[in-house]
RNA sequence: GCGAGAGUGGCGGAAUUGGCAGACGCACUGGAUUUAGGAUCCAGCGGGCAACCGUGGGGGUUCGACUCCCCCCUCUCGCACCA
């Protein structure tokens, strides 16, 4: 091997725009379909809201060394980066700064794409996407028209919180303290006709295939579960008094149905009002339109009062006849069960306090095992099991047994059903904004709503548009948008102007990455075949919820209109922690910028700076690191290293400026390890065995490429990998017959790159160059360790004795139990713990310990 | 309130199956080198003079517990009138 040219000092960032350009020309990282394994690593796709920040380094880090680790193994690997590019902060920097959403939005894509380039990071480039782009949302709109014909997208009214001076529906997190974010105008529940996808429908099948996903973390499962909500109970029949009307309750304790002594409706409850009789009509009415303009986050808090009023209708108890007042209550919601609750207040707290407050009687029905309840002297509820009382027939039935027993008779007697409930609702899909998918459907005076025809996708969204912030979106207003002929019978019509949430892109861009240039539908059957699942997706835990229940839902969905194969779109899951940095503030000038505190001391005034918690880095408190900066002074490997080395990607990642300057300490003392080395290593021949310090040397080598391969496949443990890679770099350091063995050290430095490659690939490419190869070092493959060199001929074992280490000794590796239990039991100072003593019992672990126990 | 997760040196974190607690890094200390500082290299670094004591606290199982079981405390996250 030829000596090359190299550096003596480690300069970061001309070798890493040097190796950027060539990846970027050769196209080292473009996917394509072949005879090998596959593997698709995805990482969630950013907002291009204008700049990096630590939390995207940090999660595309963790993604490429996973990525360029399964490529060095031989995967064809499908590494994709794009943009979820549509959402309200670019209309409200064009509200802000007059500019157009859509050259917001493309200008910060720019900027963003630059700054991942600078991270080295092995993206596919090729075939990155903007979910802006018409080339993406025309197949969204088509998937929506399938949807649509399927049932599957449907039109309901549902109430929104609304803005009445913006004109528009507002988020949850865009109410502050029931005003308008914008505009501090009071916030109203308003009801809309809103398009609804039918997740609902899905529920089960959601549900049932948590358990499969065995690759996902535990607690998002969890979280997904209960926000599903399944719940198994009853459907039953209550008759009204005096009327033909007859009132359906949903409980899930069918058990207790004998002591229910009243019933509460929503106030939102069709019948609420028409219950109402003659001398009660007045507050009934006043009380549905109190609890109507309390929206939901009152209705939610802690000081919120449970109150209700009577109706003054009461309604029969199917079962044994009893006759008991209708209410209504403030507490029972419209949209979960049926919006009817029959009230038990012996066995249920709310029910036992709203009894209370109005003086409603109590019935226990359900004796708990060696206690004998009583309603008169009882102070809360019963809600644990026992046995039936003044249940009629069911008297004497343990709770479980009777919950089967009622419901099989309520389906007998043709009053009732087993049912099950979901906690899930319907996604609302409509939102009153510019920068969106438009959703393809056209308004007919004569028709009604009749999907966009096929052949006329996309429906653009117009550039041409008036962004001032006020009243509603500028699509309402856009004549040449708005005004339409109706496909189906050729009359005035007009577009539908609300666009699509954006959950709904981000729901299966993971499929469109597969044929991301496909022209003939909104995915390529054979490519998708060919690429799904997704083998590893890495993103925030936030995410959590919504867009990874979204995004398997919208997979079942394509799964049955033919577009996908899959059950479930990602096989594995990994959530990373958040990046998090100690907070700093002056008392004069409140949050501090890292950059404003020199020697603990504010640099705007001087006053001593006060050091506050560590918390997940945010604008809002200026404890931030700025990617860009980072490189500057440390380069892009520096940044990826301590983002990988500081903290396991599951947990948070406490920023900490001194242990990046450790990092790029150890990427120094690497580059000197070769420097140093390769007069002494030139055109020497790598050994396969060696003897004595050299055997050593190369066993550690070997434990090493074991190690970091297994931290980095399947455990993602790779702050361990990397420490493990130090040791290594301890051990070349220490190695004193390098002169003697230079292929060993040889060996070992070609290893060091090697392994480090899928972590800091600038450095690693560069110096395999200098080490003498050419072609690449993703052209070397990932190392393998030889088991023969793992061998040990002695091994140092641990003598306990009664629980304590009290010696050690060294055997041979292959030494036999008895052997090790008898220099365990003359080692120096063992003996002198069993001076006096009797040996009761001799526990031998092969190759780690000994322990004896004596007394 | 319900559900989930976590608690280990001055700090970030190791310990993969119940087997030497504290790998690796940071900070700190000492030494070498240097006119000096920085950088670098080498060494030390849980507490205690010691016997010993140490993984949030208390109990248990075991020859042996950071690891398994029971009770309690603290923190983080999610859901929260779900009938």
């Amino acid at each position: 091997m030829r000596r090359a040219f190299m550096e003596e000092r480690y300069d970061a960032g001309s070798i890493e725009g040097k190796w950027q350009t060539r990846w970027e020309q050769d196209k080292t990282f473009k996917a394509q379909e072949d005879g090998r394994e596959k593997y698709y690593l995805l990482e969630m796709f950013p907002y291009p809201s204008g700049r990096i920040h630590m939390g995207h380094v940090r999660n595309y880090s963790i993604g490429d060394v996973v990525a360029r680790f399964k490529r060095l193994q031989g995967y064809n690997v499908l590494h994709p980066m794009g943009w979820d590019a549509f959402g309200m902060p670019a209309e409200n920097a064009a509200i802000q700064h007059g500019t157009h959403p859509g050259k917001w939005t493309y200008e910060n894509i720019d900027n963003m794409r630059a700054q991942i380039k600078k991270m080295g990071f092995s993206y596919d480039w090729d075939r990155e996407l903007a979910t802006c782009h018409p080339e993406y949302y025309r197949w969204e709109q088509l998937i929506f028209l399938k949807m649509f014909e399927k049932g599957l997208a449907y039109k309901k009214s549902s109430f929104v919180n609304w803005c009445p001076e913006c004109q528009t529906v507002l988020a949850n997190e865009q109410v502050e303290n029931d005003a308008c974010w914008r505009c501090g105008t009071e916030v109203e529940q308003k009801e809309l006709e809103q398009w609804f996808f039918k997740i609902t429908d899905y529920a089960q099948e959601l549900l049932d295939d948590t358990y499969k996903l065995t690759g996902w973390p535990e607690p998002v499962l969890t979280m997904q579960r209960n926000w599903i909500g399944r719940s198994t109970g009853c459907e039953i029949d209550f008759p009204v008094v005096d009327s033909d009307v007859k009132i359906k309750v949903f409980t899930t304790r069918p058990d207790t149905l004998y002591g229910a002594t009243f019933m509460s409706l929503a106030a939102e409850h069709p019948l609420a009002s028409g219950l109402a009789s003659a001398d009660c009509k007045a507050e009934v009415e006043a009380f549905i339109a109190r609890v109507r303009a309390q929206d939901k986050i009152k209705r939610t808090s802690d000081d919120f009062v449970k109150e209700g009023v009577f109706t003054g209708s009461y309604s029969i108890n199917p079962v044994n006849g009893r006759r008991i007042p209708i209410y209504l209550a403030n507490f029972v919601l419209m949209d979960y069960g049926t919006g009817a609750v029959m009230a038990v207040p012996t066995h249920d707290q709310r029910d036992f306090e709203f009894a209370d407050k109005y003086g409603i009687p109590k019935v226990v029905v359900i004796q708990p095992e060696g206690e004998v309840l009583d309603p008169a002297s009882m102070t809360e509820a019963w809600t644990g099991s026992g046995t039936l009382v003044n249940s009629g027939p069911f008297d004497g039935l343990d709770n479980e047994t009777a919950k089967d027993k009622i419901a099989a008779y309520l389906e007998e007697q043709g009053v009732g059903s087993k049912t099950i409930n979901y906690r899930l609702r319907d996604w609302g899909v409509s939102r009153q904004r510019y920068w969106g998918t438009p959703i393809p459907v056209i308004y007919c005076p004569q028709c009604g709503p009749v999907a966009v025809p096929e052949q006329e996708l996309p429906v653009l969204l117009p550039m041409d548009v008036e962004i001032s912030g006020e009243g509603g979106s500028p699509l309402a207003k856009h004549q040449a948008f708005l005004q339409v002929s109706c496909p189906t019978c050729g009359a005035d019509a007009r577009r539908e102007t609300d666009t699509f949430d954006t959950f709904v892109e981000s729901s299966w861009y993971f499929a469109r990455y597969t044929c991301p240039r496909f022209d003939q539908g909104p995915l390529d059957r054979a490519a998708v075949d060919h690429w799904l699942p997704v083998d590893q997706y890495i993103g925030g835990i936030e995410h959590a919820v919504m867009h990874l229940l979204y995004a398997r839902f919208f997979t079942k969905v394509m799964r049955d209109l033919g577009l996908v194969s899959q059950d479930e779109p990602f096989k594995n899951l990994l959530t990373q922690g958040m990046v998090c940095m100690e907070t700093t503030s002056c008392p004069e000038h409140g949050w501090l910028y890292p950059e404003q505190v020199v020697a603990g001391k504010c640099t705007l005034c001087g006053a001593t700076a006060k050091t506050g918690r560590n918390e997940k880095m945010s604008k809002s408190k200026k404890n931030v690191v700025d990617p860009d900066q980072l490189i500057a002074s440390y380069g892009a490997d520096t940044a990826r290293l301590f983002s990988l080395f500081a903290a396991p990607p599951e947990k948070d990642l406490e920023w900490n400026e001194q242990g990046v300057e450790g990092c790029y300490r150890f990427l120094n003392r690497v580059w000197r390890a070769v420097y140093d080395n390769l007069e002494r290593i030139s055109g020497v021949a790598i050994p396969t065995s060696a003897e004595g310090a050299a055997r050593d040397l190369r066993r550690q080598v070997h434990r090493t490429i074991k190690k970091v391969t297994e931290d980095i496949d399947g455990r993602f443990h790779f702050n361990t990998a990397i420490a493990s890679v130090m040791e290594l770099v301890n051990a070349i350091y220490g190695f004193e017959q390098r002169d003697e063995h230079p292929g060993c050290m040889r060996e070992a430095l070609e290893t060091l790159v090697r392994l480090l490659t899928p972590f800091v690939p600038h450095m690693c490419e560069e110096l395999w160059v200098c080490l003498g190869h050419q072609g690449g070092i993703e052209a070397a493959g990932w190392p393998t360790w030889d088991e023969a060199a793992l061998v040990e001929d002695k091994k140092t074992i641990v003598v306990q004795v009664n629980g304590k280490v009290r010696g050690k000794i060294i055997v041979a590796a292959d030494a036999d139990d008895d052997t090790v239990q008898q220099a365990a039991l003359e080692e120096g100072n063992v003996v002198r713990f069993l001076e006096g003593k009797t040996v009761r019992k001799v526990v031998v672990v092969p190759g780690r310990l000994v322990s004896i126990v004596a007394s």
